[in-house]
RNA sequence: GCACCCAUAGCUCAGCUGGAUAGAGCGCUGCCCUCCGAAGGCAGAGGUCUCAGGUUCGAAUCCUGAUGGGUGCGCCA
């Protein structure tokens, strides 16, 4: 484990080299070369040095590239153009760099990533694909980087969703006793819906309070909003304790959550806090009493509200509803009251992995947990994500027109993985239940890659088509060298041992390259909760070693020297891709 | 209306603090399994980086404007 990596050691080098010039070490920044037919690394320092001194670049190049020459840590220092530095390392520093096996953070920090929240109402779909598989490799990064982190799904189980499903509930089932303010229990002990009750229960309230855009029929306008108030009453009523409501939303709740845990399940994603919205409920009125306390709590159309907006906005902020007019809280309240009870517990730093459209709530919510004195701005994080839209550009839908569930998703590219084993005849002599599992993780594999490739950031296009290809740059292509490099170390009957790393054919030094990059991407990762930067290091990685492969020998090589270092080559690619994987959440087979 | 984001090869996308000949993958053309796993490798075609100005020795990258798309804007989450 190392705290620095190698382009940072290089510039440290060639920072000395500026400064025995007399000038800013700064200027010493090495990276990994955009001209790899020249070199391995470069240094366009000199450029920048000669703009501030108002010296010739070629001849600060030359200064420098003079004293390079003395280090010892470069084969060839060779200048180009204007004065470029471009830099080859020595093959012994090669080799060395090749073998870091991990990067870690300077500082390690307690911090706690919420990257769930999917709605207790509702089956998980194609839409909580990506908070899941992008927070729990932000998650693994973070751990890897020596920061102590957990996840929390954050439940969506107590805003207006709740007494949609409670009111919707009890219009179809009115003989339930839940909605007798006067029975005196005991409630049922079973839960009078099943989840499949639930997902059927929540689309029909949600549309029923719901005014159809360019609805200009008054009678179902008024409908919708009767319909709305009825349950915005009832999320009142639940919020205030309202027996049979608390009652039948813990059934709710109770129902919701083994599903949902067997779905994350199945994606390899594990919190190791399953709290929801309701949780922090309790905690909601001592926490207004302290914005009171502090001046910041408004009265605003017959709310509460806490003021974000500052006189540098360039739009407008609104406040933030922490008690809405009719006495309910939303998610503002609760996404306060949350940050509130994680500086109790100690967290240091909170990343929110959301739907990059809920940036401007978020802005909200932690503006006003500064005003409270919770955390400081830079303590808080919004990693936001881009949306999965369809192949015409718009939010992502079934044929049908429905909403693809997370279930669904799965058994489609796991029959895809099936289908292409059985093509290219693999694992034709193994049993069927290994055959099954290896489709598993190879579909999921082709999932979890698609998705974390791009760049959390932007929107992306889901195509299945694209997602179940099995070439070029994805998921399976990745377990598909693990496993070759396995079964290549498992015929040679060695991995290379202690062997000394001997770098002579090109393809050898251009895969150390890829490999000595790996800090340099953890950190890149890291530093910019950016997964996809893991996955252009893996592929990297893997590609480097094909071409390897294709052009050398390792286990049946004749020099006995070569083949031992060879075969330390291939494992440590193996083990650099396996770890890679893992931090991208992607499971390998041990034989496919 | 106000604000933010985006525009790069036929398609899907990388490109970090401005630097050399703008990179991948898919698709397309042609090669490579008597040799450790061909889900692989090699070679090739394909680009006025939306447009117009500006800053700079130097711009896909920074600034301004235009066009075309997307998103958000207090009692949903």
């Amino acid at each position: 484990m190392t705290k620095r990596t190698l382009t940072e050691r290089l510039s440290e080098i060639v920072g000395a080299a500026f400064a025995a010039e007399g000038l800013d070490p700064a200027l010493g920044a090495v990276r990994v070369s955009d001209r790899p037919d020249l070199a391995q690394f470069q240094c366009n320092g000199a450029l920048a040095a000669a703009r501030q001194a108002k010296a010739n670049p070629r001849a600060i190049a030359e200064a420098v590239a003079a004293r390079l020459r003395e280090e010892g840590a470069f084969a060839a220092v060779e200048i180009a153009g204007p004065g470029f530095l471009n830099l080859v390392l020595a093959d012994a520093r090669l080799a060395e760099a090749a073998l870091a096996d991990g990067w870690q953070a300077g500082e390690a920090e307690k911090m706690i990533v919420d990257y769930g929240g999917p709605n207790v109402a509702k089956p998980l779909h194609v839409g909580h694909l990506r908070a899941a598989l992008i927070g729990e490799s932000i998650k693994r990064i973070l751990r890897a980087a020596g920061h102590d982190a957990v996840g929390d799904i954050h439940l969506g189980d107590w805003g207006l969703q709740m007494g949609q499903l409670i009111t919707e509930l009890e219009r179809e089932r009115p003989d339930l006793p839940y909605w007798d303010e006067s029975f005196e229990g005991p409630y049922p002990k079973e839960s009078p819906v099943t989840v499949d009750d639930l997902a059927r229960l929540y689309p029909q309230a949600s549309k029923a309070c719901k005014i159809e855009k360019g609805e200009t029929d008054q009678d179902k306008i008024e409908a919708a909003r009767a319909r709305l108030g009825e349950a915005q009453a009832a999320t009142v009523a639940l919020q205030e304790g309202r027996p049979g409501y608390r009652a039948v939303w813990r059934h709710f709740v109770d129902v919701s959550l083994p599903v949902l845990r067997q779905d994350y399940d199945e994606l390899g994603v594990g919190f190791e806090l399953w709290r929801g919205e309701a949780s922090v409920h309790d905690r909601i009125e001592g926490l207004v009493a302290r914005l009171g306390e502090r001046g910041v709590l408004e009265d605003s159309e017959g709310a509460r509200v806490v003021t974000v907006a500052r006189e540098s906005d360039k739009k407008e902020i609104p406040p933030l509803l922490m008690i809405k007019s009719n006495g309910s809280v939303g998610y503002g309240s609760t996404d306060l009251a949350t940050l509130d009870q994680r500086a109790e517990e100690g967290y240091q730093r909170c990343l929110y992995v959301v739907d990059k459209r809920q940036g401007e709530h978020f802005e909200q919510v932690f503006r006003a947990a500064e005003r409270l004195g919770l955390y400081d701005a830079d303590h808080m994080e919004f990693c936001g994500f881009g949306t999965m839209n369809g192949k015409d550009g718009k939010p992502f839908k079934t044929r049908a027109g429905g909403v693809l569930r997370l279930r669904d998703l799965i058994d489609m590219v796991t029959d895809k993985a099936r289908e292409r084993l059985a093509e290219g005849g693999v694992g034709e002599g193994y049993e069927e239940d290994e055959r099954e599992a290896i489709a598993k993780l190879v579909g999921m594999a082709a999932l979890k890659f698609a998705d974390l490739s791009n760049p959390r950031t932007t929107d992306y296009i889901f195509d299945l088509d694209r997602f179940v290809a099995f070439e070029g740059k994805t998921g399976p292509y990745l377990l598909y060298a693990v496993v070759r490099i396995d079964s290549v170390l498992a015929k040679a009957g060695s991995d290379g041992g202690e062997a000394k790393l001997v770098l002579t054919e090109p393809a050898e030094r251009d895969l150390a390259l890829a490999l000595a990059n790996l800090p340099d991407a953890l950190k890149a990762a890291h530093d910019r909760r950016m997964p996809h930067v893991l996955c252009e290091q893996a592929y990297g990685v893997a590609q480097a070693f094909s071409r390897f492969y294709a052009s050398c020998r390792i286990g049946d090589e004749a020099d006995a020297e070569k083949r031992a270092s060879r075969l330390v080559l291939s494992r440590v690619t193996r083990d650099q891709l396996r770890g890679i994987l893992d931090l991208l959440g992607i499971e390998v087979p041990a034989r496919m």
